[in-house]
This record gives C-alpha cells, structure tokens and sequence, in this order.
DNA sequence: CCTACCGATCGGTAGG
DNA sequence: CCTACCGATCGGTAGG
C-alpha cells in the first residue's frame, strides 16, 4: 500500500495510455488552445506525470498534431456519411452543421492554433488534413447545388464551394450572445437551423424590390438605443 | 555618446509614450492574441525596458483592457457615423463590412482574449464595451430593415437584429483561403461584398421550389476529389 | 524611465 | 512510467 500509487487508470497494455493523452489532449486543447494548456495540465488529466507524455509522444507539437489528426479523421467520416445521403441540399447542410459542433471541434481554435502555434511543417499537414477532413467533404455539398442548378453562380452573386464552405463553418462559431451560453443540444440545433437558413436564404425578404408587404405586425418596433443596444 | 542610447522616440512629454505604447500593444495583441503577446515584447516595439511599462499602466491586463477600450471608442465612432447615413440597408451594411478589417481590429481574437484570458471582472467590461460599440450599432441598421420590412421576421424564418450582426461579424472572419492569404484591401472589400450579399440575399437561386433553369454552363461540373477537393 | 532581480511556470531531459 | 532537475521565459517588484 505504500507504493503502486497507480494515478488513474493501470494502462495495463497497448495503446489505451496513448488513447487517453489524446482524448484529454482534444479536450483541453480545444477548450482552452494549443499555447494555454501545459503539458503538466494534459498529463494530471490522465493521472500521469508530465514526463511520462515523452514517452508516448516527441513534444507538445508532436501530441498536439497527432490529436487533430485524429480528430479530424474523425470528423471526415461522419461528413462524408452525411454528404453521401440523398435529401435536398438544405437538409443535408442542417446535418453538417448539426453534427459539427457535436464533434466538439472548435473550428476556429483550429484555426489560430494552425496559422500561429505551430511550425511551418506541421502547419502544411494539419491544412491539409483539414481542408481534406472538413473543408472538401462540406463543400461537395455546395458544388452538388451548383451542378443541378439550385444554387446562384458563383460569378453572378453567389459563392464558390469552398467559400461557402467557410462562410458556414464562420457562421457556426458563435451563438447570439454571452450571457444565455448554454451548450444545450437543442439549442446548438436550433443555432445550426437558423444559419442553414439564412445563409441558403438570406435575411432579406424575397421580392423586395418593391417595399415587402411582409411587415408583421408581431415585430414590434425596435428603438434603438433601448432594446437593440440596452 | 556613451550613454543617452534614447532607444527610439524621446517621449518628451504628456501621453505621447502612453499612446506609443497603446498602438503597439493594439498591434501585437490582434496579430498574436493576449497570451502569445510578452510584455517584453510590447517594451521592445516602443523602445522601452519591460518595466517601464508599468509606469504607465498597473499590469499587463490592465494595458489590454485599456488598448482594448481605446479601440472599440474609436470603431463605435466610425460605425455610428455609417450607421446615421441614409441609403438602403445593403449599402450600408457593405461600409460597415468593408470598415471593420480597415480598423485591425480582429473581432475573433477578441472573442477569445475576453472569454478566456482576462478575469471576469475585466471579461465584464470589455463584454460591454464591444456590445456598445459594435454590435449595438450594427444591429441597428438590421433593427431598421425589420422595420421597414425589407428583413425577414426573426420569428419565421429570420434573424434578430443581434443574432444577425454576431452572423455578419462571423462571416467577415476568414477569408477563402489560406493560399493567397493576401491582406489586400481590394481583396478586403471583395469578401465584404460577398459576404454581405450571401448573409441578405443568401446563396439559393431566388425561386428554386421548381428546379431552377438558372443552370448556368459556364460552371463546369466539380468532380468532388479533383478539383474540390485536391 | 533604467538596472537588477524575484518566484513561478514553462517545455524538455537524465537516469533509472 | 517515476523522481529529480535543467535552462529559458514569463509577469511583476525594488530602488533609485
């Protein structure tokens, strides 16, 4: 009883150690960024000293890549499940933009982490493997629209595939406000409904050329410096 | 000319150092984020020894809320100054997007500094002020599109003028790419347009309950891992 | 506004 | 996979 402390979990055998690093590694990393989480945080997240990470990774770079790696696999097979299902273009953009953040995936981390954290090295693989995990399958989407028709040229108004992909990824970061942050399911749904919607439809009324009709009476004015900016 | 370096500007008097150090740090902080940022760093870019700094301002969170502040008061001037123009709803919306990457000011950085680098009383302020002085304006401009009717109701289909700025903001973020990442400001005022016109006219072809004949042949057909994806 | 210096924490290594 | 420890860098202070 006086040694055999064992932190956690025994890791009685292959990979399991390895598989815990990495998952608390996605947690932390994504929650927090690649450069405000130390290797002391992830290692007390498995129940494991800090130099035990050594052993099953080179540096904080190397764990750091091989996380997203992962996770991005990951994200690129429940993607192309989705893209693969038939159903119109907007119901399978609700999919993606449903699934997405269930993946807890912060795209935007991502992001900065890439195109500042890392090396010039590991920055050309994990674009990659983003563009190829997240940014393809998504945007095959809007090319399928393009083809049949259902979606504007993208010389004439519209947008190509893959700026629309980033348009969508852009619009699922950030839901209305600060305070009612609540990572409820339903309401990371509903956030995804709402941004498929406008960003296949827009904020404007249809055929408003000539001043919509469609003034509802159910809006009730908005002052501004009242309601909208209180 | 032994001693007397006068490392880089003389500062001879009132604020002028103060206002040195405030650009730099602005500078810094958007391109790196808080944490990336040393104090030395900040020091060096003003020609200062890191402790200097301190004269000047109680710690380094106390020099970002201040930099921070100093920056929305300025955004806040130029939006209520679009915001106040006539003109319909698109034009404005375009100087507002094409305004915001003209400030440096990153907004997502920002997001992520607030959330998760200050403490929660500073977290409160500058929550404030960046609501002040940019969301509530641009939301205005949305609050009297549903006046007019020109927006769709937030309630069918829509978004409430907030929810729709936090969209718009989102969507200015990244850029296609990160391949002619070129921060040109033509390139700058192309996205803006873009994205403006997709967030109010979205990327559906108008009337396309009926397959729309808008198939345009000039789009060639994307075979999904060539030309998407590669 | 400078020099000199502090304790804390970082990523990583030695050696078993 | 642990203990012990390294040099580097961090934000901040003392004292003038």
């Amino acid at each position: 009883m006086a040694r055999t402390k064992r932190r956690h979990s025994p890791a009685e055998d292959g990979g399991e150690t390895r598989r815990t690093i990495l998952r608390e590694a996605h947690r932390l990393f994504m929650e927090l960024g690649y450069r405000a989480v130390s290797t002391r945080q992830i290692a007390d997240a498995c129940g494991l000293t800090q130099p035990a990470l050594y052993h099953h990774f080179a540096d904080k770079q190397d764990l750091y890549v091989a996380m997203l790696r992962d996770n991005l696999d990951t994200v690129q097979g429940g993607l192309e499940r989705i893209v693969r299902r038939d159903g119109d273009i907007g119901e399978r953009l609700r999919q993606v933009a449903r699934y997405l953040p269930a993946t807890r995936s912060d795209m935007g981390q991502m992001f900065h982490d890439i195109d500042h954290e890392v090396g010039v090295e590991a920055r050309r693989t994990l674009g990659e493997a983003f563009h190829h995990g997240v940014v393809a399958p998504i945007a095959a989407i809007f090319a399928d629209g393009l083809q049949r028709g259902l979606l504007r040229d993208p010389r004439h108004g519209g947008a190509d595939p893959v700026t629309a992909t980033y348009l969508l990824l852009s619009m699922l970061r950030y839901a209305p406000a600060g305070e009612d942050r609540q990572t409820t399911a339903s309401n990371h749904a509903r956030h995804a409904d709402t941004v498929v919607d406008v960003l296949l439809h827009g904020l404007a009324v249809p055929n408003s050329s000539h001043r919509g009709e469609q003034h509802d009476e159910n809006w009730k004015g908005v002052d501004l410096h009242d309601d909208v900016i209180g």
